[in-house]
RNA sequence: GGCUACCUAGCUCAGCUGGCUAGAGCAUUCGGUUCAUACCCGAAAGGUCGUGGGUUCGACUCCCUCGGUAGCCA
């Protein structure tokens, strides 16, 4: 026997920072159906996850719960696994960063690295905010604060070790142009090349001395880790670089694809390769970056209300549906939309009248003119045969280069197209219509059998994509899922056995969706993540610790009610409105940091209150004379509004 | 500010190295059908392919300008 092709794919692995949201489950269940596809294909295929465990957020967040960090992330960690079960992540192994293989290694690699001399000790300085785990340069701050998250950041001074990464940019460049198909999409390329290549690599800094949830630095426990050797490192110390058992590492490294998000592609296609060349090991075939799943006002965010969790879909819509879902409506790569209506027209249109329908209605067909049987003798090819069977060959083909690029939306397309064949193909053949006349009782008993045919290569084609309907499929047409083999959609017809009794009564594998009442419901589950965070929150709202001001200084401020006359945003300004007030005895204009928070029209109309005797100031070119009062909570910017009897430039105080 | 993309029917998007009447799904209108989860099938309508220029026998497809949007900038 030949030996069997490997393939070895991985997700990131995780940072166990609360519950996954549905962007987390789109790259896992990404990444799935390709291990799913490469299965089909006859690969040996090694699929990994897991966990990234290490760093000072995690040794705060356990201490806050008053556990030991271990506990902590590996509650974490089994909720995880439970969400992947769940969803049927066909994940051969779940890696921790915490576990003792990967601390292991990881010592050996950074050993390695001393030894070699790519790593030397020196003296980090920057800006770093703690909740971000991240550091900023004074360029990147947005009024002096994390542009991630809007804190405060500490100047922090360390001692660190660094990578001395210049020493493989040649190389690095060289990979990239000997192998096109590395970084995908190419644009991903592009941008590494140009921001961090072309100006030229700094070190990159991979220790810490203040924190010590981490993997010490060998001969130097002052120091841990620093994230990307620690968590990069995983996709090797898994298959057991470094153990004193080395047989996985052989049979399946370099990774065929590592799957990840948009946003960690500069550590994967520059520092991983580097650190590799480093270890003097292979590097990954494929890094693929995909995109990500928005709302219709941005990015998904507690605080904007909008965070799809899986676990909500799949209770209420099925596994089936939510998988379908993720990797039909976004193409794979670039950033996709994630509204309640379109995912209830995705399962309503494609699920249920399209393929649902199509399965439940030749089910009933069988049993109405066949007594359930599905007919495989004395069968008259009809004049709409040749078509369809041509069009579930081509439909095959191009899935499988579709599949190869990684369009899963491409490929679900396809497989549609032959769904959508098939309904046609029934009517043309009007199966009702040839069941009148006895004369026409071969072709009725061809066109059965070509409709069952269609649905068993329809279901074994869904496969990598969904995990319940292919069964649900066969069951229905009686059909032994050894039928489900990719092999046996070589050929259109002549698989089907004899004396196969499809079920008497099918029941619809994807109910039809009240649009209405669904669209909904998602909406209302949506936005009650943001209840309970506000709930939860309200009880914490900070204690408010200012110096005591006198009556005087207070008066010394003119706040005086006006209505919004007109409102516009500011050219090249993301946060400011250009706002048009009628203070009763002038008007003036005031430029608003609101813009993220309302639009234009909506405060058209609106009383506010206006700090009048605002010292006047010029914001991106636009003079502001005073200010709109506004109060905020956990990132949401409410306008306070007045009573509208009160008339305008009436003072507050 | 630098770099890189994108701007195609009401909506979401396909259109590779330039070449027949610019496509799909959804929505709309009309028609057909009854096996089916009021589903399915067909037809029609709908686009100055962001703007202005250039290259070419010929550009949605190449080049430049401008406008808008987005991504990346350790």
């Amino acid at each position: 026997m030949s030996e069997q092709q490997t393939f070895y794919i991985t997700t990131p692995i995780y940072y166990p920072s609360g519950k996954f949201h549905i962007g987390t489950a789109y790259t896992t269940v990404a990444s799935d159906a390709i291990a799913r596809y490469k299965r089909l294909k006859g690969f040996d295929v090694r699929f990994l996850t897991g966990m990234d465990e290490h760093g000072q957020k995690i040794q705060e967040k356990a201490q806050e719960s008053g556990m030991h960090p271990q506990d902590y992330v590996n509650e974490i960690a089994e909720s995880a696994k439970k969400l992947w079960d769940t969803m049927d992540i066909s994940y051969n192994d779940f890696i921790q960063t915490t576990e003792k293989r990967h601390v292991d290694a990881v010592e050996k690699i950074f050993q390695k690295f001393l030894n070699n001399g790519d790593i030397y000790i020196g003296e980090y300085e920057g800006l770093y905010c703690v909740p971000c785990e991240s550091y900023y340069t004074e360029t990147q701050l947005m009024e002096g604060k994390c542009p991630d998250c809007g804190r405060d950041v500490q100047k922090v001074n360390e001692e660190s070790y660094f990578f001395n990464m210049k020493k493989y940019a040649d190389r690095l460049l060289a990979y990239y142009e000997d192998n096109l198909e590395f970084i995908e999409p190419e644009s991903r390329k592009n941008e590494m090349i140009n921001n961090f290549i072309k100006p030229g690599l700094e070190d990159l800094s991979v220790s810490r001395t203040s924190f010590d949830w981490g993997i010490k630095v060998p001969g130097n426990p002052k120091h841990v880790i620093y994230v990307w050797v620690d968590a990069l490192s995983n996709y090797i110390t898994s298959l057991g670089y470094g153990s004193d058992n080395e047989e996985l590492f052989n049979k399946y490294w370099p990774a065929d694809v590592h799957v990840v998000g948009k946003d960690i592609v500069r550590f994967h296609t520059i520092y991983w390769p580097i650190f590799l060349m480093a270890l003097e090991l292979p590097l990954p075939k494929k890094i693929f970056a995909h995109g990500f799943i928005m709302m219709k006002d941005g990015k998904m965010s507690k605080s904007k209300g909008n965070v799809v969790y899986p676990e909500m879909l799949i209770e209420r819509y099925g596994l089936d549906a939510t998988r379908y879902f993720l990797l039909r409506e976004l193409p794979f790569g670039q950033d996709g939309v994630f509204s309640p209506e379109s995912f209830v027209e995705r399962t309503n249109f494609d699920l249920a009248n399209d393929l649902g329908n199509l399965l439940n209605r030749t089910v009933s067909m069988m049993n109405k003119y066949f007594d359930g049987e599905i007919p495989t003798e004395n069968l008259q090819e009809t004049e709409f045969d040749a078509a369809l069977k041509s069009h579930a060959e081509s439909v095959r083909i191009r899935y499988e280069e579709s599949m190869e690029k990684m369009q899963f939306s491409v490929v679900l397309s396809e497989i549609w197209s032959l769904v959508s064949r098939t309904n046609k193909y029934i009517d043309e053949t009007s199966p009702w219509v040839l069941a009148k006349d006895e004369a026409d009782r071969n072709k009725l008993a061809a066109v059965m059998n070509n409709l069952a045919e269609s649905l068993r290569h329809i279901a074994v084609l869904i496969q990598p994509f969904m995990t319940n309907a292919p069964k649900q499929i066969m069951e229905q047409l009686g059909l032994d899922d050894k039928l489900l083999a990719w092999d046996t959609i070589e050929t259109f017809g002549n698989v089907i056995p004899r004396n196969i009794k499809v079920v008497e009564k099918g029941t619809p594998i994807f109910p039809r969706l009240d649009a209405e009442i669904e669209v909904a419901y998602i909406r209302e589950q949506m936005q009650g993540s943001v209840k309970t965070t506000q709930q939860e929150e309200s009880t914490s709202v900070e204690a408010p610790n200012t110096e005591e001001i006198s009556i005087d200084d207070f008066m010394k401020i003119d706040l005086r009610v006006a209505t919004v006359l007109a409102c516009e945003p500011v050219a090249k300004a993301k946060k400011l409105l250009k706002l048009q007030v009628d203070l009763g005895y002038e008007q003036r204009q005031v430029v608003s940091g609101i813009a993220e928070h309302y639009k234009p029209e909506e405060l058209v109309g609106k009383k506010v209150i206006v700090v009048a005797n605002l010292k006047p100031v010029t914001l991106r070119g636009e003079l502001s004379q005073g200010m709109i009062l506004a109060g905020s909570h956990d990132g949401i910017l409410t306008l306070a509004t007045v009573d509208p009897k009160l008339a305008n430039g009436a003072q507050v105080k």
